[in-house]
DNA sequence: CCTTTTAAAACTGTATACACTTCTGAACAC
DNA sequence: GTGTTCAGAAGTGTATACAGTTTTAAAAGG
């Protein structure tokens, strides 16, 4: 019985389009709808068309992209709809992924996630928002680590990256008490305190959920507005 | 604003291969750890690698396969771990489903899912173990879908694929009491009672959960005696 | 015997060629 | 002007060729 061992550092041609394409997916760097051109992505990125399909692929599986057949690929929608039902699943995976950690992290996990917190707390001060954003997200994703549960870390991840559009929008000029309310999860968790835990992480997240209307048309005149500019400075168009 | 349209009905080589390695992946019909060896597969299929591959790496970021650099494709381990993590994960998406669905399902949609309840009720007699367990998925699946939360069916669909095989091994033998279940919860849902429903739904769900272990031996067993049977009897080996 | 070496075979990852579909825009009809 | 037609351009989906890596197995050495 030989299981094939784990993949080596060296990155692919596959792996460099994937990491690129979805850092621009992710941001919204193409416009929603926006048809993607196989041949001229390849240009751009230096890679041939198979793996760059190869790319685009997994990005369409993982909802990023969408695709049509003799289409092709273009970028998902900027979809309110989408993005509030991310907000609800990822509400219900962070509650889940918090009740676990309760029952099951030890006190050396907790103290490790207290410690990334501490740090990243005095960081944040001088950071730009997406960087607080991303600190955010990493604080989450490492609670769902030490919840056990290899499953709700993935669909955390992918969660994340598919509403982070949205969250950045929505944290700009509204800067976070986070910290403040990791610091009471910590309490919680220390405390062993899983429903105390699940009422505070869901209070958390669905708070902004109501705003989410809002801050899709805030999205659209991000992306059409601050590309129409850098278009015109690029001396595109 | 030009957004594509939906793709036609039309299904391309690569879907083809999709379509099919997904069924062999779902039933175990590869061995765990085994290796894909694509120029055989694109024969079997009669597909060129390309749209092959192009499979192979869906399923793989779907979680029916793995894959390693230099190494290709291979078969996903059939990890305890691994089930049990996934049911954990349906438990808490089937839980979440049902309460969105008990806020938000008209009641013409609730009819329609006691309709089709009572329908598959009556054709279970005469059916295997398998058709039974995919009538079982599409009730939960249908209930995902009148929750109004599409990302919560997109991950129950893909969760429930991934702990089929282990879920037809506890059901074999062990005729489960489900169409008594669902008409319970069906009656919940009339009443909006969400706290019933979830409650219901958990116990639904958790109920086999430390049968993990076991189930995975016999699936073992399964896997590894059966295709050394059929092995044998197609001469191969 | 068992281990090590190593050269050929097999296989994967990528580039490229080609067939077929969709898109574009000019010519034409009204 | 507005709408239609249709041929060429552009683009996607698939097959195939090729380069580099891994696997295999036979030979060599202990």
């Amino acid at each position: 019985m030989s299981f094939p061992k784990k993949n080596s550092g060296a990155k692919s041609s596959a792996d460099h389009a994937y990491a690129k394409l979805r850092q621009m997916a992710v941001t919204y760097q193409f416009r929603p709808g926006e048809r993607l051109n196989e041949v001229w992505l390849s240009k751009q990125l230096k890679v041939s068309r198979t793996p760059l399909r190869e790319a685009l692929n997994r990005l369409t599986t993982e909802g990023f992209l969408r695709s049509s057949r003799n289409r092709g690929f273009y970028c998902r929608p900027l979809d309110a709809k989408e993005i509030f039902d991310l907000y609800e699943m990822r509400c219900e995976v962070e509650v889940a992924s918090v009740r676990f950690a309760c029952a099951r992290a030890t006190d050396e996990q907790i103290r490790e996630l207290e410690l990334f917190s501490k740090t990243s707390g005095k960081k944040r001060a001088d950071m730009d928002v997406m960087d607080q954003l991303r600190l955010d997200e990493e604080f989450h994703e490492r609670l769902a680590t030490i919840s056990g549960n290899s499953e709700i870390l993935r669909i955390l991840e992918n969660v994340n990256a598919r509403i982070q559009f949205a969250r950045w929008i929505d944290m700009e000029g509204r800067l976070p008490h986070t910290d403040g309310e990791h610091v009471e999860i910590i309490d919680l968790l220390k405390k062993r305190d899983a429903d105390g835990c699940a009422k505070l992480m869901r209070s958390h997240i669905s708070r902004r959920l109501d705003q989410i209307v809002e801050v899709i048309k805030e999205g659209f005149a991000r992306i059409y507005i601050d590309s129409a500019l850098s278009a015109a400075a690029e001396g595109r168009n």
